[in-house]
DNA sequence: CGATTTATTTATCGATCGATAATTTCCGGG
DNA sequence: CCCGGAAATTATCGATCGATAAATAAATCG
């Protein structure tokens, strides 16, 4: 365990050893400082030291302070490495595809975002962000409204037969949030509670979608029915 | 800011001040100790120090540790009061009075269940208890499953006219997770990361439950199908 | 009232944290 | 080969943490 070296300044009685200090370019050691830390955050927290991040990376601790003034811009660079570098902007675009039916859009979209953010990284350390309070979380769900739900949203008026051209209702964009949410929530529980998971990935996906997708045109258009000025030709009443 | 009283071991060159002491029952003691601590660990995680918690009581530091061993037993009682006093067993007989219709009774639970989570002390200290990785999150959704999601998920069998007889599918299971996790999340969207929802609670569990009702049948009957014996004519049998 | 009990405070310890200054070692350019 | 700049280390500071021992003050009981 004691492996002693790149250790703090406790006046071990070690031997000098052969304490070698190999030299690295810049730029690598800092991608590999973010690295590392978006793995030990991601495992113990932002409240994890810099001594143990110094200690996996097998140098000291105040050689951290050369490349990031502070711990707080070494979690800023955590952050800009987790959700801006990983974000595609092949799903805006895949979920805007009108030639292909919505069912396999929203499949495929939810296939591979699963499959980026359902990691220990990214989801533990997205849970640890908004407990903190920082704003990514909220700059992040605008991201997903925008790019991913408006997008789905839209869709799905066109394929069940209502004007495209009205703006989303905030009901409507909330529908598709309770799917996105019961996604998530099944990548949670698998990465972060770390249950078992009976039903793979795949078979949830589908399941979710199709359930959603088979109830959603009936409430998408109770909602717009509700929503729409009254006095107007049929009424359909809301339950 | 520096109110002085009940602050720490620094040498203050402040006067002896009127430092009263206020004696209080011990059980009485125990109980606001625990109060507050959840208060304070809900904003600020388990890492809040035990120095904060005692300004809050308006109490020096070290009397925390006359009511509670170690910080961790100050930790486990607020688990206990959390998610073993707020858990109501009206939940599950609500969920299976057969003489009410399926969607009455799911939007009955919701409404009550979000009414009692949907607090920053539930749902933060949940979300800071799963992220340490204490078991407190694997035996809470055991109970959620057992308690809640199996009982609404056989309802909805007999509502569908499957044999309500037959053990639940593992992935008849799963897809009621995916509701109860897309509801889950409206309270972490609203609660946690502080955004503003343009659509009540009581809307977004009418919408989401209608919507998950009004597809689960075709998927649930799929399901079931994908896991009947082959070659049988129609044979209800369990696997 | 005085004696006893105990809730509460004062004072402090050892460990750990983020951060800085000073020193040493590495490496490329002349 | 040596020299200057930068990488990396050693050493350390001040703050804060959980926890403990000893002193003090408030309630209780005779």
């Amino acid at each position: 365990m004691a492996d002693s070296r790149a250790s703090d300044g406790d006046s071990d009685d070690m031997v000098p050893a052969p304490r070698r200090r190999a030299r690295v370019r810049p730029e690598e050691r800092y991608a590999e400082f973010v690295r590392t830390a978006v793995e030990l955050f991601s495992e113990e927290g932002f409240e994890a030291g810099t001594r143990e991040l110094a200690q996996r990376l097998g140098v000291t601790q105040p050689l951290i302070y050369r490349y990031f003034p502070s711990k707080d811009d070494l979690i800023a660079a955590v952050y800009r490495e987790i959700y801006e570098n990983r974000w595609k902007s092949a799903w805006r675009t895949g979920l805007e595809d009108e030639s292909v039916p919505i069912r396999t859009r929203m499949l495929a979209f939810y296939t591979d975002y699963s499959d980026t953010i359902f990691t220990p990284e990214w989801l533990r350390i997205y849970l640890f962000a908004g407990l903190r309070g920082v704003d990514i979380n909220r700059r992040y769900a605008g991201a997903v409204e925008r790019e991913v739900l408006r997008p789905i949203a839209a869709a799905a008026r066109r394929a069940i037969g209502l004007d495209p051209a009205d703006d989303l209702l905030p009901e409507e964009v909330e529908l598709f949030w309770t799917l996105h949410g019961g996604i998530f929530y099944y990548g949670v529980r698998e990465i972060v509670y770390g249950f078992e998971m009976p039903v793979d990935r795949a078979t949830m996906i589908v399941n979710a979608v199709d359930t959603f997708l088979g109830g959603a045109t009936a409430v998408l258009r109770r909602i717009q029915a509700d929503h729409a000025p009254a006095g107007a030709g049929l009424r359909p009443k809301s339950g």
